[in-house]
DNA sequence: AGTCCTTTGAAGTAG
DNA sequence: CTACTTCAAAGGACT
Protein backbone atom coordinates (compact mmCIF):
# COMPACT_ATOMS: atom_id res chain seq x y z
CA UNK A 1 0.00 0.00 0.00
CA UNK A 2 1.01 3.82 0.36
CA UNK A 3 4.14 2.49 1.23
CA UNK A 4 6.08 5.69 1.63
CA UNK A 5 3.52 7.43 3.73
CA UNK A 6 3.70 4.76 6.42
CA UNK A 7 6.84 5.99 7.97
CA UNK A 8 7.79 7.42 11.11
CA UNK A 9 11.24 8.91 12.02
CA UNK A 10 12.19 6.32 14.55
CA UNK A 11 14.31 8.69 16.62
CA UNK A 12 11.17 10.66 17.18
CA UNK A 13 10.63 8.02 19.85
CA UNK A 14 13.86 6.57 20.55
CA UNK A 15 15.16 9.49 20.97
CA UNK A 16 13.52 12.46 21.59
CA UNK A 17 9.94 13.06 21.93
CA UNK A 18 9.34 9.28 22.92
CA UNK A 19 12.64 9.04 25.39
CA UNK A 20 10.17 7.70 28.02
CA UNK A 21 11.70 4.26 26.12
CA UNK A 22 14.66 4.24 26.16
CA UNK A 23 15.20 0.21 26.65
CA UNK A 24 17.46 -1.62 28.56
CA UNK A 25 19.09 -4.93 27.87
CA UNK A 26 18.64 -6.99 30.54
CA UNK A 27 19.56 -10.75 30.58
CA UNK A 28 16.61 -13.11 31.40
CA UNK A 29 18.23 -15.56 34.05
CA UNK A 30 16.46 -18.00 31.81
CA UNK A 31 17.90 -17.81 28.81
CA UNK A 32 21.61 -19.37 27.75
CA UNK A 33 24.53 -17.55 27.75
CA UNK A 34 23.01 -14.63 29.53
CA UNK A 35 20.77 -13.36 26.97
CA UNK A 36 20.51 -9.46 26.54
CA UNK A 37 16.65 -7.85 27.28
CA UNK A 38 16.19 -4.82 26.38
CA UNK A 39 14.20 -3.23 29.49
CA UNK A 40 13.04 0.17 30.08
CA UNK A 41 15.13 2.12 32.87
CA UNK A 42 11.66 3.89 33.46
CA UNK A 43 10.29 0.24 34.49
CA UNK A 44 10.34 0.34 38.43
CA UNK A 45 12.30 -2.78 38.34
CA UNK A 46 13.27 -3.42 41.71
CA UNK A 47 9.14 -3.79 42.45
CA UNK A 48 8.14 -6.11 45.08
CA UNK A 49 7.45 -9.47 44.57
CA UNK A 50 4.01 -10.28 44.92
CA UNK A 51 5.70 -13.72 46.21
CA UNK A 52 4.26 -16.87 45.41
CA UNK A 53 1.20 -16.73 43.41
CA UNK A 54 -0.74 -20.00 42.40
CA UNK A 55 -0.58 -21.56 38.93
CA UNK A 56 -3.10 -22.08 36.61
CA UNK A 57 -2.39 -24.29 33.77
CA UNK A 58 -3.67 -22.00 30.77
CA UNK A 59 -3.39 -24.69 28.39
CA UNK A 60 -3.50 -28.04 29.42
CA UNK A 61 -1.91 -29.59 26.68
CA UNK A 62 -2.92 -32.68 27.70
CA UNK A 63 -3.45 -35.79 25.39
CA UNK A 64 -3.63 -33.53 22.27
CA UNK A 65 -0.94 -33.55 19.26
CA UNK A 66 1.70 -32.34 20.94
CA UNK A 67 1.74 -34.79 24.31
CA UNK A 68 4.55 -36.78 23.24
CA UNK A 69 5.37 -36.75 27.03
CA UNK A 70 7.30 -33.58 26.80
CA UNK A 71 6.08 -31.02 29.54
CA UNK A 72 6.77 -27.52 28.86
CA UNK A 73 9.00 -26.27 31.83
CA UNK A 74 7.05 -23.15 31.88
CA UNK A 75 3.78 -24.21 33.39
CA UNK A 76 1.33 -22.06 32.70
CA UNK A 77 0.60 -19.37 34.68
CA UNK A 78 -1.29 -16.70 33.69
CA UNK A 79 -2.52 -14.34 37.32
CA UNK A 80 -3.94 -11.59 37.10
CA UNK A 81 -1.12 -9.41 39.23
CA UNK A 82 -2.92 -6.72 39.70
CA UNK A 83 -3.80 -6.15 43.11
CA UNK A 84 -5.94 -8.92 43.70
CA UNK A 85 -8.46 -8.05 40.76
CA UNK A 86 -11.64 -10.00 41.47
CA UNK A 87 -12.98 -11.67 39.12
CA UNK A 88 -16.81 -12.60 38.74
CA UNK A 89 -16.18 -16.34 38.99
CA UNK A 90 -16.95 -18.37 35.78
CA UNK A 91 -19.38 -20.98 35.72
CA UNK A 92 -16.77 -23.79 35.31
CA UNK A 93 -18.99 -25.72 33.09
CA UNK A 94 -18.69 -23.25 30.14
CA UNK A 95 -17.35 -25.96 27.44
CA UNK A 96 -14.81 -23.30 26.33
CA UNK A 97 -14.25 -20.04 24.59
CA UNK A 98 -14.69 -20.67 20.86
CA UNK A 99 -17.69 -23.08 22.09
CA UNK A 100 -18.59 -24.93 19.00
CA UNK A 101 -21.67 -24.37 17.41
CA UNK A 102 -24.22 -26.62 16.93
CA UNK A 103 -23.36 -28.36 13.97
CA UNK A 104 -20.74 -27.83 11.22
CA UNK A 105 -17.73 -28.33 12.99
CA UNK A 106 -16.27 -31.32 11.02
CA UNK A 107 -12.63 -31.80 11.37
CA UNK A 108 -12.39 -30.07 14.06
CA UNK A 109 -14.37 -31.70 16.19
CA UNK A 110 -11.92 -34.44 16.96
CA UNK A 111 -9.56 -32.89 18.43
CA UNK A 112 -12.00 -30.65 20.79
CA UNK A 113 -10.72 -32.34 23.48
CA UNK A 114 -8.46 -28.97 23.99
CA UNK A 115 -11.67 -26.98 24.20
CA UNK A 116 -13.81 -28.81 25.92
CA UNK A 117 -11.12 -29.86 28.20
CA UNK A 118 -10.13 -26.07 28.92
CA UNK A 119 -7.37 -25.22 26.20
CA UNK A 120 -8.53 -22.25 28.40
CA UNK A 121 -9.56 -22.80 30.80
CA UNK A 122 -12.38 -20.89 33.12
CA UNK A 123 -11.08 -20.71 36.76
CA UNK A 124 -13.07 -20.37 39.35
CA UNK A 125 -11.75 -17.39 40.52
CA UNK A 126 -9.17 -14.42 40.14
CA UNK A 127 -6.97 -15.86 37.51
CA UNK A 128 -6.53 -14.23 34.15
CA UNK A 129 -7.74 -15.99 30.94
CA UNK A 130 -7.15 -15.63 27.27
CA UNK A 131 -10.57 -13.73 26.47
CA UNK A 132 -11.56 -12.82 29.86
CA UNK A 133 -12.77 -9.76 30.24
CA UNK A 134 -15.27 -10.57 27.14
CA UNK A 135 -16.29 -13.37 29.12
CA UNK A 136 -16.72 -11.46 32.09
CA UNK A 137 -18.14 -8.27 30.19
CA UNK A 138 -21.41 -10.58 30.82
CA UNK A 139 -24.34 -9.31 28.30
CA UNK A 140 -22.84 -5.76 27.82
CA UNK A 141 -21.65 -6.99 24.67
CA UNK A 142 -24.49 -7.22 21.99
CA UNK A 143 -25.14 -6.64 18.18
CA UNK A 144 -22.80 -9.18 16.89
CA UNK A 145 -24.48 -10.12 13.69
CA UNK A 146 -23.20 -13.99 13.59
CA UNK A 147 -25.59 -16.28 13.56
CA UNK A 148 -24.13 -18.44 15.91
CA UNK A 149 -24.45 -15.20 18.23
CA UNK A 150 -27.66 -14.90 20.54
CA UNK A 151 -29.05 -11.69 20.29
CA UNK A 152 -26.94 -9.50 22.62
CA UNK A 153 -23.38 -11.00 21.36
CA UNK A 154 -23.62 -14.24 23.23
CA UNK A 155 -22.68 -17.08 21.70
CA UNK A 156 -25.33 -19.62 21.63
CA UNK A 157 -23.99 -21.37 24.89
CA UNK A 158 -25.36 -18.06 26.42
CA UNK A 159 -21.55 -16.75 26.81
CA UNK A 160 -20.36 -13.24 25.18
CA UNK A 161 -17.35 -14.69 22.56
CA UNK A 162 -13.88 -13.95 23.86
CA UNK A 163 -13.13 -12.30 20.17
CA UNK A 164 -15.93 -10.08 20.15
CA UNK A 165 -15.34 -6.82 21.92
CA UNK A 166 -17.13 -3.63 21.83
CA UNK A 167 -15.75 -1.40 18.96
CA UNK A 168 -14.07 0.91 21.29
CA UNK A 169 -12.34 -2.65 21.88
CA UNK A 170 -8.93 -2.26 24.21
CA UNK A 171 -10.55 0.70 26.57
CA UNK A 172 -13.58 -1.00 27.53
CA UNK A 173 -11.91 -4.67 27.99
CA UNK A 174 -9.79 -2.62 30.38
CA UNK A 175 -12.59 -1.75 32.55
CA UNK A 176 -13.41 -5.41 33.20
CA UNK A 177 -10.15 -6.55 33.22
CA UNK A 178 -8.44 -3.88 35.19
CA UNK A 179 -10.97 -2.32 37.35
CA UNK A 180 -13.29 -4.98 36.98
CA UNK A 181 -16.59 -2.59 38.30
CA UNK A 182 -19.96 -4.01 37.97
CA UNK A 183 -19.58 -1.88 34.81
CA UNK A 184 -22.85 -0.14 34.38
CA UNK A 185 -22.84 -2.38 31.29
CA UNK A 186 -22.84 0.25 28.04
CA UNK A 187 -24.58 2.80 27.23
CA UNK A 188 -27.51 1.06 25.04
CA UNK A 189 -26.97 3.99 22.72
CA UNK A 190 -24.01 2.84 21.73
CA UNK A 191 -25.43 -0.28 20.54
CA UNK A 192 -25.55 0.96 17.22
CA UNK A 193 -21.57 0.21 16.50
CA UNK A 194 -21.05 -3.07 16.03
CA UNK A 195 -18.62 -5.03 17.90
CA UNK A 196 -15.34 -5.85 16.58
CA UNK A 197 -13.73 -9.42 16.06
CA UNK A 198 -11.05 -9.84 17.07
CA UNK A 199 -8.00 -11.82 15.28
CA UNK A 200 -7.11 -15.04 16.64
CA UNK A 201 -4.07 -15.60 18.54
CA UNK A 202 -0.90 -16.59 16.73
CA UNK A 203 1.11 -18.92 18.51
CA UNK A 204 3.62 -16.34 20.14
CA UNK A 205 0.28 -14.66 21.12
CA UNK A 206 -1.11 -17.74 22.81
CA UNK A 207 2.77 -18.37 24.42
CA UNK A 208 2.87 -14.72 25.68
CA UNK A 209 -0.20 -14.79 27.36
CA UNK A 210 0.47 -18.11 28.99
CA UNK A 211 3.95 -16.53 30.12
CA UNK A 212 3.47 -13.61 31.04
CA UNK A 213 2.45 -13.62 34.06
CA UNK A 214 5.65 -15.89 35.44
CA UNK A 215 7.87 -13.67 33.55
CA UNK A 216 7.00 -10.57 35.29
CA UNK A 217 6.78 -12.36 38.69
CA UNK A 218 10.23 -13.41 38.16
CA UNK A 219 11.71 -10.14 36.68
CA UNK A 220 9.21 -7.96 38.79
CA UNK A 221 8.45 -5.82 35.96
CA UNK A 222 5.63 -4.84 34.62
CA UNK A 223 6.28 -3.08 31.58
CA UNK A 224 4.57 -5.05 28.91
CA UNK A 225 7.28 -3.88 26.17
CA UNK A 226 10.06 -5.12 28.20
CA UNK A 227 7.92 -8.68 29.15
CA UNK A 228 7.73 -9.13 25.57
CA UNK A 229 11.33 -8.77 24.78
CA UNK A 230 11.86 -11.17 27.37
CA UNK A 231 9.23 -13.87 26.22
CA UNK A 232 10.45 -13.15 22.47
CA UNK A 233 13.84 -14.96 23.62
CA UNK A 234 12.42 -17.40 25.43
CA UNK A 235 9.91 -17.93 22.95
CA UNK A 236 13.71 -19.00 20.72
CA UNK A 237 14.42 -20.76 23.30
CA UNK A 238 11.82 -23.42 23.31
CA UNK A 239 12.32 -26.61 21.95
CA UNK A 240 10.19 -26.89 18.74
CA UNK A 241 8.02 -29.73 20.28
CA UNK A 242 7.10 -26.75 22.71
CA UNK A 243 6.62 -24.22 19.97
CA UNK A 244 4.74 -27.01 18.11
CA UNK A 245 2.21 -26.93 21.01
CA UNK A 246 1.34 -23.39 20.64
CA UNK A 247 1.35 -23.75 16.82
CA UNK A 248 -0.74 -26.44 17.02
CA UNK A 249 -3.07 -24.19 19.47
CA UNK A 250 -3.05 -21.23 17.18
CA UNK A 251 -4.11 -23.21 14.23
CA UNK A 252 -7.32 -24.70 16.15
CA UNK A 253 -7.91 -21.07 16.77
CA UNK A 254 -7.92 -20.10 13.54
CA UNK A 255 -10.27 -23.29 12.51
CA UNK A 256 -12.56 -22.70 15.10
CA UNK A 257 -12.54 -18.74 14.71
CA UNK A 258 -13.21 -19.33 11.32
CA UNK A 259 -16.32 -21.85 12.21
CA UNK A 260 -17.46 -19.07 13.99
CA UNK A 261 -17.03 -16.13 11.65
CA UNK A 262 -16.60 -17.44 8.60
CA UNK A 263 -16.84 -14.26 6.80
CA UNK A 264 -14.90 -12.24 8.89
CA UNK A 265 -11.28 -11.37 7.64
CA UNK A 266 -8.44 -9.79 9.62
CA UNK A 267 -9.27 -7.02 6.63
CA UNK A 268 -12.40 -6.26 8.97
CA UNK A 269 -10.07 -4.62 12.01
CA UNK A 270 -7.72 -2.77 9.53
CA UNK A 271 -7.84 0.69 10.06
CA UNK A 272 -9.53 0.17 13.60
CA UNK A 273 -6.32 1.54 15.17
CA UNK A 274 -4.48 4.46 14.18
CA UNK A 275 -1.27 4.13 14.06
CA UNK A 276 1.40 6.33 13.44
CA UNK A 277 2.97 6.11 10.03
CA UNK A 278 6.40 4.25 9.88
CA UNK A 279 9.64 4.52 8.52
CA UNK A 280 10.38 2.46 5.57
CA UNK A 281 11.41 -1.21 6.16
CA UNK A 282 14.86 -1.07 5.23
CA UNK A 283 16.42 -3.79 3.86
CA UNK A 284 20.45 -3.19 4.92
CA UNK A 285 19.67 -2.75 8.54
CA UNK A 286 22.60 -5.96 8.87
CA UNK A 287 20.61 -8.27 10.09
CA UNK A 288 18.05 -6.16 12.16
CA UNK A 289 14.99 -8.01 13.48
CA UNK A 290 12.06 -6.85 12.60
CA UNK A 291 9.73 -4.35 14.74
CA UNK A 292 6.18 -2.80 13.75
CA UNK A 293 7.90 0.74 14.09
CA UNK A 294 11.07 -0.30 11.83
CA UNK A 295 14.21 -2.50 13.23
CA UNK A 296 15.14 -2.58 16.86
CA UNK A 297 17.39 -0.03 18.20
CA UNK A 298 20.03 -2.25 19.94
CA UNK A 299 22.47 0.39 19.80
CA UNK A 300 20.37 2.74 22.54
CA UNK A 301 20.35 -0.17 24.51
CA UNK A 302 21.74 0.97 27.90
CA UNK A 303 24.55 -0.67 29.77
CA UNK A 304 24.01 -3.27 31.81
CA UNK A 305 26.16 -1.66 34.57
CA UNK A 306 22.72 1.02 34.80
CA UNK A 307 20.85 -1.85 35.46
CA UNK A 308 19.78 -3.09 39.05
CA UNK A 309 21.46 -6.26 39.94
CA UNK A 310 18.73 -8.35 40.26
CA UNK A 311 18.04 -8.40 36.74
CA UNK A 312 21.54 -8.81 35.45
C1' DA B 1 -8.85 8.79 25.81
C1' DG B 2 -5.80 7.31 22.69
C1' DT B 3 -1.19 5.90 21.17
C1' DC B 4 3.39 3.94 21.62
C1' DC B 5 6.46 0.47 22.98
C1' DT B 6 7.77 -4.56 22.17
C1' DT B 7 7.43 -9.35 20.57
C1' DT B 8 6.00 -13.19 16.70
C1' DG B 9 2.89 -14.95 13.46
C1' DA B 10 -1.05 -14.67 10.35
C1' DA B 11 -3.13 -12.39 6.97
C1' DG B 12 -3.86 -8.50 4.22
C1' DT B 13 -2.19 -5.17 0.49
C1' DA B 14 0.70 -3.43 -3.25
C1' DG B 15 3.56 -3.96 -7.12
C1' DC C 1 5.66 -14.20 -5.80
C1' DT C 2 7.86 -10.90 -2.89
C1' DA C 3 7.97 -7.23 0.22
C1' DC C 4 5.73 -4.72 3.26
C1' DT C 5 1.85 -3.54 6.62
C1' DT C 6 -1.54 -4.36 10.12
C1' DC C 7 -3.30 -6.52 14.06
C1' DA C 8 -3.61 -9.65 17.75
C1' DA C 9 -2.09 -9.10 23.94
C1' DA C 10 -0.25 -6.54 27.61
C1' DG C 11 0.28 -2.47 30.74
C1' DG C 12 3.17 1.49 31.86
C1' DA C 13 4.47 5.78 29.80
C1' DC C 14 3.35 9.33 27.22
C1' DT C 15 0.50 12.88 24.41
Amino acid sequence: MDDGMKHQDPGMYKGSAYSGYPFLMLSDPYLPNGSMSPLSNKVPVVQPSHGVHPLTPLIPYSNDHFSHGSHSPHLPADINQKQGVHRPSQTSDIPGFYPLPPSGVGQITPSMGWQSQSVYPLPSCGFRQPYSSALSAGASFSRFPHPLMLGSGMHTTGIPHPAIVPHSGKQEMEHYDRNMKPQPEPKREKEAKKPTIKKPLNAFMLYMKEMRAKVIAECTLKESAAINQILGRRWHALSREEQAKYYELARKERQLHMQLYPGWSARDNYGKKKRRTREKQQDSNSGGKRSAFGTYKEKDAVPAQFLPMEVL
